[in-house]
DNA sequence: AGGTTTTTAGTACGACTGTGCTATCAATCG
DNA sequence: CGATTGATAGCACAGTCGTACTAAAAACCT
Protein backbone atom coordinates (compact mmCIF):
# COMPACT_ATOMS: atom_id res chain seq x y z
CA UNK A 1 0.00 0.00 0.00
CA UNK A 2 1.25 3.56 -0.50
CA UNK A 3 1.78 5.90 2.43
CA UNK A 4 -1.19 8.27 2.56
CA UNK A 5 0.92 10.68 3.69
CA UNK A 6 3.09 10.31 0.63
CA UNK A 7 0.17 10.62 -1.74
CA UNK A 8 -0.83 14.02 0.11
CA UNK A 9 2.28 15.40 -0.44
CA UNK A 10 2.14 14.00 -4.38
CA UNK A 11 -1.27 15.94 -4.24
CA UNK A 12 0.46 19.38 -2.53
CA UNK A 13 3.43 19.46 -5.07
CA UNK A 14 0.45 18.95 -8.22
CA UNK A 15 -0.94 21.99 -6.52
CA UNK A 16 2.24 23.95 -6.25
CA UNK A 17 2.68 22.78 -9.58
CA UNK A 18 -0.66 24.17 -10.91
CA UNK A 19 -0.28 27.08 -8.65
CA UNK A 20 2.81 28.39 -10.46
CA UNK A 21 2.16 27.65 -13.96
CA UNK A 22 -1.41 28.45 -13.63
CA UNK A 23 -2.19 30.43 -11.39
CA UNK A 24 -3.89 29.39 -8.18
CA UNK A 25 -7.98 29.55 -9.68
CA UNK A 26 -6.56 27.01 -12.01
CA UNK A 27 -5.62 24.60 -9.04
CA UNK A 28 -8.83 23.04 -9.23
CA UNK A 29 -9.42 19.42 -7.68
CA UNK A 30 -9.89 18.12 -11.59
CA UNK A 31 -6.93 19.88 -12.63
CA UNK A 32 -4.80 19.48 -9.76
CA UNK A 33 -5.70 15.61 -9.68
CA UNK A 34 -4.54 15.23 -13.45
CA UNK A 35 -1.72 17.37 -12.53
CA UNK A 36 -0.73 14.91 -9.84
CA UNK A 37 -2.04 11.36 -12.55
CA UNK A 38 -4.60 10.72 -10.40
CA UNK A 39 -8.53 11.01 -10.36
CA UNK A 40 -10.93 13.21 -8.66
CA UNK A 41 -12.46 10.99 -6.19
CA UNK A 42 -9.10 9.73 -5.50
CA UNK A 43 -8.18 13.09 -4.64
CA UNK A 44 -10.86 13.68 -2.71
CA UNK A 45 -9.89 10.35 -0.77
CA UNK A 46 -7.17 12.11 0.66
CA UNK A 47 -8.54 15.83 0.77
CA UNK A 48 -12.27 15.99 1.96
CA UNK A 49 -12.72 19.44 0.65
CA UNK A 50 -10.81 21.87 -2.09
CA UNK A 51 -9.80 24.40 0.81
CA UNK A 52 -8.43 21.45 2.62
CA UNK A 53 -6.08 20.95 -0.38
CA UNK A 54 -4.95 24.19 -0.46
CA UNK A 55 -4.43 24.65 2.92
CA UNK A 56 -2.30 21.64 3.11
CA UNK A 57 -0.24 22.61 0.15
CA UNK A 58 0.41 26.14 1.66
CA UNK A 59 1.24 24.19 4.83
CA UNK A 60 4.05 22.21 3.12
CA UNK A 61 5.51 24.86 1.99
CA UNK A 62 5.47 27.08 5.36
CA UNK A 63 7.54 23.80 6.51
CA UNK A 64 9.54 23.39 3.81
CA UNK A 65 11.01 26.72 4.57
CA UNK A 66 11.16 26.07 8.25
CA UNK A 67 13.34 22.83 7.71
CA UNK A 68 15.92 24.86 5.42
CA UNK A 69 16.24 27.96 8.13
CA UNK A 70 16.68 24.91 11.13
CA UNK A 71 18.86 23.52 9.08
CA UNK A 72 21.46 25.96 8.56
CA UNK A 73 24.77 25.22 9.37
CA UNK A 74 25.97 27.29 12.82
CA UNK A 75 27.83 30.70 11.99
CA UNK A 76 29.31 32.44 14.45
CA UNK A 77 29.67 35.79 13.41
CA UNK A 78 26.42 37.88 13.38
CA UNK A 79 26.63 39.81 10.43
CA UNK A 80 27.27 36.60 8.67
CA UNK A 81 24.46 34.54 9.95
CA UNK A 82 21.95 37.34 9.42
CA UNK A 83 23.23 37.65 5.35
CA UNK A 84 22.56 33.92 5.28
CA UNK A 85 19.47 33.49 6.75
CA UNK A 86 18.05 36.39 4.66
CA UNK A 87 19.03 34.60 1.63
CA UNK A 88 17.39 31.39 2.76
CA UNK A 89 14.46 34.02 2.61
CA UNK A 90 14.81 35.61 -0.75
CA UNK A 91 13.47 34.13 -3.71
CA UNK A 92 17.10 33.11 -4.92
CA UNK A 93 16.96 29.95 -7.14
CA UNK A 94 14.02 28.36 -8.74
CA UNK A 95 12.83 26.25 -5.84
CA UNK A 96 12.32 29.62 -3.54
CA UNK A 97 10.66 31.83 -6.79
CA UNK A 98 8.15 29.36 -6.55
CA UNK A 99 7.54 28.79 -2.97
CA UNK A 100 7.57 32.79 -3.21
CA UNK A 101 4.80 32.90 -5.77
CA UNK A 102 2.88 30.96 -4.03
CA UNK A 103 2.96 32.64 -1.10
CA UNK A 104 1.81 35.68 -2.84
CA UNK A 105 -0.90 33.87 -4.25
CA UNK A 106 -2.05 32.86 -1.14
CA UNK A 107 -1.66 36.42 0.33
CA UNK A 108 -3.98 37.06 -2.03
CA UNK A 109 -6.46 34.87 -1.73
CA UNK A 110 -6.65 34.74 1.82
CA UNK A 111 -7.87 38.86 1.95
CA UNK A 112 -11.24 36.96 0.87
CA UNK A 113 -11.01 33.45 1.83
CA UNK A 114 -11.18 33.01 5.74
CA UNK A 115 -9.81 29.56 5.44
CA UNK A 116 -6.75 30.57 4.31
CA UNK A 117 -6.11 33.37 6.48
CA UNK A 118 -4.71 31.57 9.89
CA UNK A 119 -2.34 30.24 7.77
CA UNK A 120 -1.27 33.17 5.99
CA UNK A 121 -1.04 34.72 9.51
CA UNK A 122 1.07 32.14 10.42
CA UNK A 123 3.47 32.40 7.57
CA UNK A 124 3.62 36.15 8.43
CA UNK A 125 4.66 35.35 12.03
CA UNK A 126 7.15 32.86 11.19
CA UNK A 127 8.91 35.74 9.20
CA UNK A 128 8.75 37.97 11.99
CA UNK A 129 10.15 35.99 13.96
CA UNK A 130 12.93 35.49 11.67
CA UNK A 131 13.42 39.55 11.42
CA UNK A 132 12.94 39.91 15.29
CA UNK A 133 16.03 37.56 15.96
CA UNK A 134 18.17 38.89 13.36
CA UNK A 135 17.91 42.26 14.39
CA UNK A 136 18.04 41.70 18.29
CA UNK A 137 21.28 39.43 17.03
CA UNK A 138 22.82 42.21 15.17
CA UNK A 139 21.74 44.68 18.01
CA UNK A 140 22.83 42.97 20.70
CA UNK A 141 26.70 42.37 18.70
CA UNK A 142 26.58 46.05 17.91
CA UNK A 143 25.68 46.10 14.31
CA UNK A 144 22.26 47.58 14.24
CA UNK A 145 20.54 50.69 15.92
CA UNK A 146 19.03 50.50 19.85
CA UNK A 147 15.50 50.38 18.46
CA UNK A 148 15.33 47.11 17.92
CA UNK A 149 10.60 46.77 17.05
CA UNK A 150 11.36 49.81 14.40
CA UNK A 151 14.41 47.94 12.91
CA UNK A 152 12.69 44.35 13.09
CA UNK A 153 9.40 46.60 11.36
CA UNK A 154 11.52 48.17 8.44
CA UNK A 155 13.80 44.73 7.53
CA UNK A 156 10.28 42.67 7.60
CA UNK A 157 8.92 45.28 4.86
CA UNK A 158 12.10 45.40 3.02
CA UNK A 159 12.19 41.53 2.90
CA UNK A 160 8.48 41.02 1.70
CA UNK A 161 9.14 44.36 -0.80
CA UNK A 162 12.11 42.75 -1.69
CA UNK A 163 10.34 38.98 -2.47
CA UNK A 164 6.91 40.90 -4.19
CA UNK A 165 9.49 42.73 -6.37
CA UNK A 166 11.28 39.63 -7.40
CA UNK A 167 7.89 37.99 -8.20
CA UNK A 168 6.91 40.77 -10.29
CA UNK A 169 10.07 41.47 -11.83
CA UNK A 170 12.18 38.64 -12.01
CA UNK A 171 14.20 40.12 -14.60
CA UNK A 172 15.22 43.13 -13.00
CA UNK A 173 15.26 42.00 -9.45
CA UNK A 174 17.56 38.97 -9.80
CA UNK A 175 19.79 36.80 -7.44
CA UNK A 176 22.61 39.79 -7.14
CA UNK A 177 20.34 42.45 -6.69
CA UNK A 178 18.52 40.72 -4.13
CA UNK A 179 20.99 39.88 -1.95
CA UNK A 180 23.34 43.11 -2.78
CA UNK A 181 19.85 44.97 -1.67
CA UNK A 182 20.45 42.96 2.12
CA UNK A 183 23.56 43.37 1.80
CA UNK A 184 23.57 47.44 1.89
CA UNK A 185 20.49 47.41 4.47
CA UNK A 186 22.93 45.68 7.05
CA UNK A 187 25.65 47.44 6.20
CA UNK A 188 23.49 50.77 6.53
CA UNK A 189 22.18 49.30 10.12
CA UNK A 190 25.57 49.10 10.86
CA UNK A 191 26.81 52.22 10.11
CA UNK A 192 23.65 53.86 12.11
CA UNK A 193 24.68 52.20 14.97
CA UNK A 194 28.14 53.02 14.93
CA UNK A 195 27.27 56.79 14.67
CA UNK A 196 24.93 56.34 17.62
CA UNK A 197 27.57 55.01 19.96
CA UNK A 198 29.97 57.80 19.02
CA UNK A 199 27.55 60.42 19.78
CA UNK A 200 26.58 58.88 22.66
CA UNK A 201 30.06 59.07 24.16
CA UNK A 202 30.19 62.89 23.19
CA UNK B 1 -28.01 60.07 -23.36
CA UNK B 2 -25.54 58.75 -20.82
CA UNK B 3 -22.33 59.44 -21.09
CA UNK B 4 -20.01 56.39 -22.26
CA UNK B 5 -17.25 57.28 -20.70
CA UNK B 6 -19.08 57.52 -17.18
CA UNK B 7 -20.74 54.55 -17.65
CA UNK B 8 -17.49 52.63 -18.11
CA UNK B 9 -15.85 54.56 -14.67
CA UNK B 10 -19.50 53.16 -13.03
CA UNK B 11 -18.51 49.44 -13.63
CA UNK B 12 -14.88 50.10 -12.94
CA UNK B 13 -16.17 51.53 -9.90
CA UNK B 14 -18.34 47.91 -9.78
CA UNK B 15 -15.54 46.43 -10.30
CA UNK B 16 -13.43 47.29 -7.49
CA UNK B 17 -15.96 47.01 -5.07
CA UNK B 18 -16.45 43.71 -5.65
CA UNK B 19 -12.97 42.49 -5.83
CA UNK B 20 -12.48 44.29 -2.06
CA UNK B 21 -15.76 42.46 -0.95
CA UNK B 22 -15.29 39.10 -2.56
CA UNK B 23 -11.69 39.14 -4.35
CA UNK B 24 -11.17 39.29 -8.08
CA UNK B 25 -12.01 35.95 -9.01
CA UNK B 26 -15.52 36.57 -8.00
CA UNK B 27 -15.45 40.09 -10.27
CA UNK B 28 -17.37 38.17 -13.16
CA UNK B 29 -19.32 39.99 -15.71
CA UNK B 30 -22.42 38.90 -13.96
CA UNK B 31 -21.84 39.61 -10.77
CA UNK B 32 -20.15 43.43 -11.76
CA UNK B 33 -23.07 44.02 -14.08
CA UNK B 34 -25.30 42.93 -10.89
CA UNK B 35 -22.91 45.12 -8.70
CA UNK B 36 -23.45 48.28 -11.14
CA UNK B 37 -28.09 47.80 -11.68
CA UNK B 38 -26.89 46.77 -15.41
CA UNK B 39 -27.85 43.79 -17.19
CA UNK B 40 -24.23 41.78 -18.72
CA UNK B 41 -25.95 42.72 -22.20
CA UNK B 42 -25.65 46.14 -20.82
CA UNK B 43 -22.03 45.62 -19.58
CA UNK B 44 -20.78 43.70 -22.68
CA UNK B 45 -21.79 46.93 -25.19
CA UNK B 46 -19.16 49.00 -23.10
CA UNK B 47 -16.68 46.36 -22.70
CA UNK B 48 -15.78 43.47 -25.44
CA UNK B 49 -14.03 41.84 -23.15
CA UNK B 50 -13.61 40.82 -19.36
CA UNK B 51 -9.92 41.26 -19.53
CA UNK B 52 -10.70 44.59 -21.18
CA UNK B 53 -13.09 45.58 -18.13
CA UNK B 54 -10.48 44.88 -15.42
CA UNK B 55 -7.58 46.31 -17.23
CA UNK B 56 -10.10 49.40 -17.35
CA UNK B 57 -10.22 49.20 -13.95
CA UNK B 58 -6.90 48.94 -12.65
CA UNK B 59 -6.19 51.71 -15.01
CA UNK B 60 -8.32 54.12 -13.38
CA UNK B 61 -7.12 53.63 -10.30
CA UNK B 62 -3.66 54.37 -11.42
CA UNK B 63 -4.72 57.17 -12.63
CA UNK B 64 -6.24 58.32 -9.56
CA UNK B 65 -3.40 58.40 -7.72
CA UNK B 66 -1.38 59.63 -10.24
CA UNK B 67 -3.75 62.34 -9.98
CA UNK B 68 -3.67 62.73 -6.33
CA UNK B 69 0.06 63.37 -6.63
CA UNK B 70 -0.44 66.11 -9.39
CA UNK B 71 -2.24 67.79 -6.74
CA UNK B 72 -0.16 67.70 -3.50
CA UNK B 73 0.56 71.21 -3.17
CA UNK B 74 3.79 72.68 -3.28
CA UNK B 75 6.39 72.16 -0.29
CA UNK B 76 9.86 73.63 -0.16
CA UNK B 77 11.31 71.63 2.29
CA UNK B 78 12.63 68.04 0.79
CA UNK B 79 12.10 66.35 3.97
CA UNK B 80 8.81 67.27 4.06
CA UNK B 81 7.79 66.66 0.68
CA UNK B 82 8.89 63.47 0.91
CA UNK B 83 6.87 62.56 3.43
CA UNK B 84 3.98 63.74 2.06
CA UNK B 85 4.47 62.32 -1.04
CA UNK B 86 5.02 58.90 0.51
CA UNK B 87 2.10 59.15 3.14
CA UNK B 88 0.03 59.77 -0.81
CA UNK B 89 1.49 56.24 -1.32
CA UNK B 90 0.54 54.66 1.46
CA UNK B 91 -3.02 53.10 2.16
CA UNK B 92 -3.88 55.55 5.53
CA UNK B 93 -7.55 55.77 4.72
CA UNK B 94 -10.23 53.40 3.97
CA UNK B 95 -9.86 54.75 -0.23
CA UNK B 96 -6.58 53.97 -0.70
CA UNK B 97 -6.43 50.59 1.58
CA UNK B 98 -9.29 49.74 -1.29
CA UNK B 99 -6.71 50.78 -3.89
CA UNK B 100 -4.02 48.75 -2.01
CA UNK B 101 -5.98 45.47 -2.07
CA UNK B 102 -7.03 46.25 -5.66
CA UNK B 103 -3.00 46.44 -6.32
CA UNK B 104 -2.42 43.20 -4.70
CA UNK B 105 -4.89 41.30 -6.62
CA UNK B 106 -3.79 42.04 -9.67
CA UNK B 107 -0.11 41.81 -8.76
CA UNK B 108 -0.90 38.58 -7.80
CA UNK B 109 -2.88 37.66 -11.21
CA UNK B 110 -0.68 39.16 -13.51
CA UNK B 111 1.49 36.21 -12.58
CA UNK B 112 -0.51 34.37 -14.44
CA UNK B 113 -2.14 36.69 -16.84
CA UNK B 114 -0.44 38.42 -19.96
CA UNK B 115 -3.35 40.97 -20.25
CA UNK B 116 -2.54 42.67 -16.92
CA UNK B 117 1.35 42.11 -16.91
CA UNK B 118 1.81 44.96 -19.01
CA UNK B 119 -0.81 47.71 -16.50
CA UNK B 120 1.04 46.11 -13.61
CA UNK B 121 4.58 46.81 -14.64
CA UNK B 122 3.35 49.92 -15.45
CA UNK B 123 2.01 50.84 -11.50
CA UNK B 124 5.61 49.39 -10.55
CA UNK B 125 7.01 51.89 -13.33
CA UNK B 126 5.41 54.94 -11.67
CA UNK B 127 6.05 53.97 -8.10
CA UNK B 128 9.66 53.36 -9.08
CA UNK B 129 10.14 56.66 -10.64
CA UNK B 130 8.15 58.31 -7.45
CA UNK B 131 10.99 56.55 -5.33
CA UNK B 132 13.75 58.01 -7.65
CA UNK B 133 12.39 61.30 -7.41
CA UNK B 134 12.11 61.06 -3.88
CA UNK B 135 15.60 60.07 -2.83
CA UNK B 136 17.31 61.88 -5.64
CA UNK B 137 15.93 64.90 -4.14
CA UNK B 138 17.09 63.83 -0.58
CA UNK B 139 20.39 62.99 -1.38
CA UNK B 140 20.66 66.73 -3.29
CA UNK B 141 19.78 67.99 -0.68
CA UNK B 142 22.47 65.96 2.39
CA UNK B 143 19.13 64.01 3.54
CA UNK B 144 20.26 60.77 2.24
CA UNK B 145 23.07 58.91 1.58
CA UNK B 146 24.76 59.56 -2.55
CA UNK B 147 24.17 56.00 -3.54
CA UNK B 148 20.97 57.30 -5.26
CA UNK B 149 20.09 53.78 -6.96
CA UNK B 150 20.71 51.78 -3.94
CA UNK B 151 18.48 53.67 -2.03
CA UNK B 152 15.61 53.92 -4.39
CA UNK B 153 15.51 49.96 -4.46
CA UNK B 154 15.53 49.79 -0.62
CA UNK B 155 12.45 52.75 0.10
CA UNK B 156 10.85 50.97 -2.89
CA UNK B 157 10.62 47.24 -1.52
CA UNK B 158 10.35 48.87 2.13
CA UNK B 159 6.93 51.03 0.56
CA UNK B 160 5.58 47.76 -1.25
CA UNK B 161 6.52 45.45 1.90
CA UNK B 162 4.69 48.12 3.88
CA UNK B 163 1.25 48.02 1.92
CA UNK B 164 1.63 43.86 1.62
CA UNK B 165 1.91 44.31 5.63
CA UNK B 166 -0.99 46.77 5.80
CA UNK B 167 -3.27 44.67 3.59
CA UNK B 168 -2.37 41.59 5.34
CA UNK B 169 -2.23 43.22 9.10
CA UNK B 170 -4.77 46.47 9.21
CA UNK B 171 -4.51 45.69 12.85
CA UNK B 172 -1.59 45.32 13.54
CA UNK B 173 -0.33 47.80 10.49
CA UNK B 174 -2.19 51.18 11.74
CA UNK B 175 -2.24 54.20 9.73
CA UNK B 176 0.10 55.60 12.82
CA UNK B 177 2.84 52.50 12.17
CA UNK B 178 3.06 53.12 8.62
CA UNK B 179 3.99 57.01 8.65
CA UNK B 180 6.15 55.98 11.61
CA UNK B 181 7.64 53.45 9.66
CA UNK B 182 8.26 55.94 6.79
CA UNK B 183 9.47 58.97 8.83
CA UNK B 184 12.14 56.80 10.93
CA UNK B 185 13.11 55.51 7.25
CA UNK B 186 14.21 59.24 6.58
CA UNK B 187 15.80 59.62 9.80
CA UNK B 188 18.23 57.07 8.85
CA UNK B 189 18.36 57.95 5.82
CA UNK B 190 19.84 61.58 7.10
CA UNK B 191 21.86 60.28 9.74
CA UNK B 192 23.74 57.80 7.62
CA UNK B 193 23.96 60.57 5.05
CA UNK B 194 25.40 62.74 8.10
CA UNK B 195 27.88 60.31 9.15
CA UNK B 196 29.05 60.13 5.36
CA UNK B 197 29.66 63.54 5.12
CA UNK B 198 31.53 63.24 8.18
CA UNK B 199 33.65 60.44 7.63
CA UNK B 200 34.63 62.54 4.23
CA UNK B 201 35.40 65.69 5.44
CA UNK B 202 37.93 63.75 8.44
C1' DA C 1 -8.74 -18.46 1.56
C1' DG C 2 -12.24 -15.29 2.83
C1' DG C 3 -13.63 -11.12 4.66
C1' DT C 4 -12.59 -6.20 5.47
C1' DT C 5 -10.78 -1.98 4.67
C1' DT C 6 -8.31 1.18 1.84
C1' DT C 7 -7.65 3.10 -2.55
C1' DT C 8 -8.97 4.25 -7.15
C1' DA C 9 -12.04 5.41 -10.86
C1' DG C 10 -15.88 7.28 -13.04
C1' DT C 11 -20.16 9.58 -13.30
C1' DA C 12 -23.93 12.77 -12.22
C1' DC C 13 -25.76 17.04 -10.42
C1' DG C 14 -26.50 21.80 -9.85
C1' DA C 15 -24.25 26.06 -10.09
C1' DC C 16 -21.35 29.24 -12.19
C1' DT C 17 -18.40 31.07 -16.02
C1' DG C 18 -17.40 34.16 -20.58
C1' DT C 19 -19.16 34.98 -24.73
C1' DG C 20 -22.39 35.27 -28.67
C1' DC C 21 -26.74 36.44 -30.16
C1' DT C 22 -31.34 38.51 -30.68
C1' DA C 23 -34.97 41.63 -29.29
C1' DT C 24 -36.58 45.69 -27.25
C1' DC C 25 -36.47 50.49 -25.87
C1' DA C 26 -34.61 55.31 -26.30
C1' DA C 27 -32.68 58.92 -28.63
C1' DT C 28 -30.87 61.29 -32.28
C1' DC C 29 -30.98 62.81 -37.03
C1' DG C 30 -32.50 63.56 -41.82
C1' DC D 1 -42.52 61.60 -39.56
C1' DG D 2 -39.56 57.59 -40.57
C1' DA D 3 -35.03 55.76 -40.08
C1' DT D 4 -30.75 55.01 -38.12
C1' DT D 5 -27.86 54.58 -34.24
C1' DG D 6 -26.94 53.82 -29.31
C1' DA D 7 -28.23 51.46 -25.05
C1' DT D 8 -30.23 47.87 -22.40
C1' DA D 9 -31.96 43.43 -21.48
C1' DG D 10 -32.10 38.59 -21.48
C1' DC D 11 -31.37 34.09 -23.12
C1' DA D 12 -28.50 30.11 -25.15
C1' DC D 13 -24.28 27.72 -25.55
C1' DA D 14 -20.39 25.18 -24.26
C1' DG D 15 -17.41 24.77 -20.73
C1' DT D 16 -15.62 24.37 -15.80
C1' DC D 17 -16.42 24.15 -11.10
C1' DG D 18 -16.93 21.52 -6.24
C1' DT D 19 -19.06 17.90 -4.37
C1' DA D 20 -21.68 13.59 -3.76
C1' DC D 21 -22.20 9.12 -4.97
C1' DT D 22 -21.52 4.30 -6.60
C1' DA D 23 -18.72 0.59 -7.82
C1' DA D 24 -14.71 -1.81 -8.95
C1' DA D 25 -9.98 -2.93 -7.80
C1' DA D 26 -6.22 -3.51 -4.57
C1' DA D 27 -4.21 -4.35 -0.22
C1' DC D 28 -4.41 -5.98 4.21
C1' DC D 29 -5.66 -8.93 7.98
C1' DT D 30 -7.26 -13.06 10.30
Amino acid sequence: MVDPAERRLLLAEAVLRVMRRDGLEQASVRNVAREAGLSMGSLRHYFASQSELLVFAFRTVIERIGLRLAGLEPEPDSRRRAQRVLNELLPLDDERRAENEVWLAFTSRAMVDPALRALRDEGYDVLRACCQAIVADLSAAGLAPADVPAEVERLHALLDGLAVHAAMRPDIHTAASLTAAIAQHLDALARERASQDVSERG
